[in-house]
DNA sequence: ACATCTAAGGACTTTATATATCTACGGAAT
DNA sequence: ATTCCGTAGATATATAAAGTCCTTAGATGT
C-alpha cells in the first residue's frame, strides 16, 4: 500500500492557492518553480484538480488557477480522490479461489466475497480517517481568509 | 492505493495447507501447479510466510510446506504485513511544506505532522479492518480441523 | 557416508507503473 | 491580431513489481 507523491503536490498546490493575496490566480509555472517540480507534470495535476472542481483555471494572459473550493470544506480525501485515480480500485481481479474450490461454485464466490468485502470496509474505514482531515487545517484562518502572499512577486 | 498480488497468493496458499489431509507437508511445486502461478515466485512467497511464522517449511525428500500457526487466529492483516514489506510505509518523504512556508519553521513542521498522522490513522483504520477477518472464514469448520484434501494426489 | 529430493537465496530479465518531458493546439483577454 | 497560458497526446526515464534461472544448503531414507 503506497500513497502517490502527487498527493502530496495536490495538497500544497490547495494551501497556495488559499494563501494567496486576494485569491488571484496563479500561473502553473509560479507553482511549479516554487515547489520545484516540472511543470508540465504539476499541470496535470492541476487539470485533475479543475476537473474534481477543487481548482478554477483561466486560459488566458493573467490567467491561470485559483481556488475552485471552501478551503475549510475540503478534506485530504477529496485531493486523494482528485489526484489519485487508483484511489478506489484496491483489489487486482481475484481468481485463485476456483483453483482451491475446484467445481465448488458456491465456495468459489464466498470467499472471493468475503476477501472483497473485507477490503471494501477497510478502504472505507481509510478514507473515513481521511476525511476528517480539512486542509484549512493545515493553515491559519487568518491566513487563508482573504490570502496573505502574492506568489507571483515573492522572492 | 494498491493491494499487492501476491497477498491473494499468499491467502489461498494458507487454506490449501488448511485444507491439506492430515495437515501434511506439500510441495511448493504442487501449489504453484494448482495456483497456476509461476513457482519460483511462489516460493518467495512461502518464505515469507515462513519467515513470518505462519508457514512452516522442511526442505528434504517428503517435504513441503505445512501450517504453521492457528488458522482461525490468523487474519488477512496477518497476511499482507507477511507477504507485503510496503504495508506499513504509506507516506512519500514530504518535502513541499518548507517550499509553502518558508522560513517558518514551525508550520513546514506542523502541516508535516498532521499529514503524515492522518495517513496514519487512515492506515490503522484500514489495518483495524483486516485484521478482523480470520482465514478460518473463508473455510467450514470441518474442512481444516484435520485436513480434506490431498492436494497431491488430486487430479 | 551417500544419493536424492526439496527449500533457500542470489543475480538477472522482463513487465508494469509512476514520474517527468516535449511539442503542438486552442481559448481568452486586451 | 497578438500574446499568454491551459489542454492534450505522444514520448522518455525511473522505479517497483513480477517472473526466471542457477547455485547452495538442508533433511531424509538407504
Amino acid at each position: 500500500m503506497k500513497i502517490n507523491r502527487s498527493v502530496e503536490q495536490g495538497v500544497y498546490v490547495m494551501l497556495m492557492l488559499a494563501l494567496q493575496k486576494g485569491h488571484t490566480p496563479i500561473k502553473s509555472q509560479v507553482l511549479s518553480t516554487r515547489l520545484e517540480v516540472s511543470d508540465s507534470y504539476l499541470k496535470k495535476i492541476l487539470r485533475k484538480l479543475v476537473v474534481a472542481e477543487l481548482v478554477n483555471s483561466s486560459a488566458s494572459k493573467d490567467g491561470g488557477f485559483t481556488l475552485g473550493c471552501d478551503i475549510t470544506a475540503v478534506s485530504l480525501l477529496d485531493v486523494c480522490t482528485a489526484v489519485d485515480a487508483t484511489d478506489q480500485l484496491i483489489m487486482p481481479e481475484l481468481n485463485l479461489a476456483n483453483r482451491v474450490f475446484p467445481g465448488d461454485e458456491v465456495h468459489i464466490a464466498q470467499s472471493q466475497e468475503i476477501v472483497n468485502h473485507a477490503f471494501s470496509d477497510a478502504q472505507s474505514a481509510f478514507n473515513t480517517e481521511l476525511a476528517q482531515v480539512k486542509l484549512s487545517s493545515l493553515l491559519e484562518r487568518s491566513s487563508f481568509q482573504h490570502g496573505v502572499v502574492d506568489w507571483a512577486t515573492l522572492i
